[in-house]
DNA sequence: CGCGGCTTTGATGTTCATCAAGTAAAGTGG
DNA sequence: CCACTTTACTTGATGAACATCAAAGCCGCG
């Protein structure tokens, strides 16, 4: 909760406030505030309204909705990835939940005054407004892409995605249960299992319980790709 | 093709250029282009670079990507609602596709022209990004609310899509063949006509060719949120 | 230590895609 | 305008993919 004037060390600055001047920056600086949450913990519930802009400063979180005893992941998100996507300018209140997947830090500004910001500084909307439209792509583009496939490959997209997106490395302990795996791909807890333990069978994959090590990279990328 | 001045009676005016002023909306209104496209033709490729930012002004567009062999529908588009959605200012090559479903007549102004606009005008610069929000915000709830429904609840939802935010009429005609349904919501043609004909024997809608009457709207939002 | 949640495997049944085959409709060229 | 081809539509039969149900082991936590 913190309220340190520690942006110039933010990774996130020369994304985000490429443009904005000294004076903004040290305003935007003062304002704004940075939240801890321990893994597991809410950070945006459905429903609430929306009063801050929030972005990933460090940790995992996973965006979702939840209807009637389900929940669908609607994706993941890692460090300096925003976790004001849908409904954020559109709306006010969520329409979708947060949860940290690890310890997370967010850095929140109020939302009123990133408006004004845009009002008043072009060359910070347009950037914005590209690096929305850029994360509403791939949540699209994902989405559909995960919907042409079979399990196994969804299994291999998802293992691909913390892989290659989330971890870069090839050995990673997987942030998420079977069941939120399950929730994210839309299949069900027992065949994410079962079309896990086929890779393994296959050796494609080693599993020591979250760690997954990916051994044929080449062969999970063609069954991703194939479907 | 023509360039004639007639904003003021565009009905987008008042939603889109709300903010913008009078000289400005003239300058914009110089420099737009309406092109008029008949049922079938393409209006935006897939890969092909960005110079223009469309709206459709009359008619009916379907977004989609092709993958070989197979199109997946993105969603459907009706006047006044945005062209340029995806990629417009992520990226400078269109990653999907644009079909005129009906005859359609769009409206288009060059990117580089929004985008100094965005940059001189912050009411405006805000006002798109709420709209461009708030169309990625239903595009991907839509996507997550198919994806979690059966076979019968997918068909249910696409026909009260017509019927209610394309048509609002009970008694329509689709403007789209079966094979596009199912490209929509993720089935096979097949299952989307066997289903369609499960309605009819059911008495939910009566089936003319391409003129569906639906019969029992309350039963058919029951499918559609039972999945 | 025992409870509840997560994980795993197997058996069973349902949903859905695929294949096949035929009819209707719509475009094409002479 | 008619034969021809192609594309859309429709129904049934079959099998594969997947969900559901059941049962048991595992692990963390109070």
């Amino acid at each position: 909760m913190a309220n340190t004037c520690n942006c110039d060390q933010c990774e996130l600055r020369s994304l985000f406030f490429n443009n904005v001047s000294k004076e903004e920056l040290d305003s935007l600086c003062t304002l704004k505030i940075e939240r801890t949450y321990p893994k597991g913990e809410l950070i945006v519930e459905e429903g609430n309204e929306i009063r801050e802009f929030n972005y990933l400063k460090s940790g995992l979180v996973k965006l979702y909705k939840s209807t009637d005893e389900r929940e669908q992941i609607i994706t993941i998100a890692k460090p300096f990835d925003f976790i004001s996507l849908l409904s954020i300018f559109s709306n006010n209140v969520y329409n979708y939940s947060v949860r940290a997947l690890e310890d997370s830090v967010t850095c929140n500004i109020s939302i009123t005054r990133i408006k004004d910001l845009i009002k008043t500084n072009g060359t910070f909307a347009l950037e914005l407004l590209e690096k929305m439209n850029r994360i509403a792509d791939s949540i699209i583009i994902e989405s559909l892409n995960i919907r042409r496939k079979h399990l196994r490959g969804r299994i291999a997209h998802v293992l691909l995605f913390f892989a290659g997106y989330i971890y870069n490395a090839p050995e990673f302990e997987l942030p998420i249960s079977r069941k939120e795996i399950a929730e994210y791909i839309g299949m069900t807890t027992e065949n994410v299992i079962r079309t896990l333990s086929e890779f393994r069978k296959d050796k494609i994959i080693k599993i020591n319980g979250k760690i997954i090590e990916i051994i044929n990279r080449d062969l999970l990328e063609r069954i991703s790709q194939l479907g």
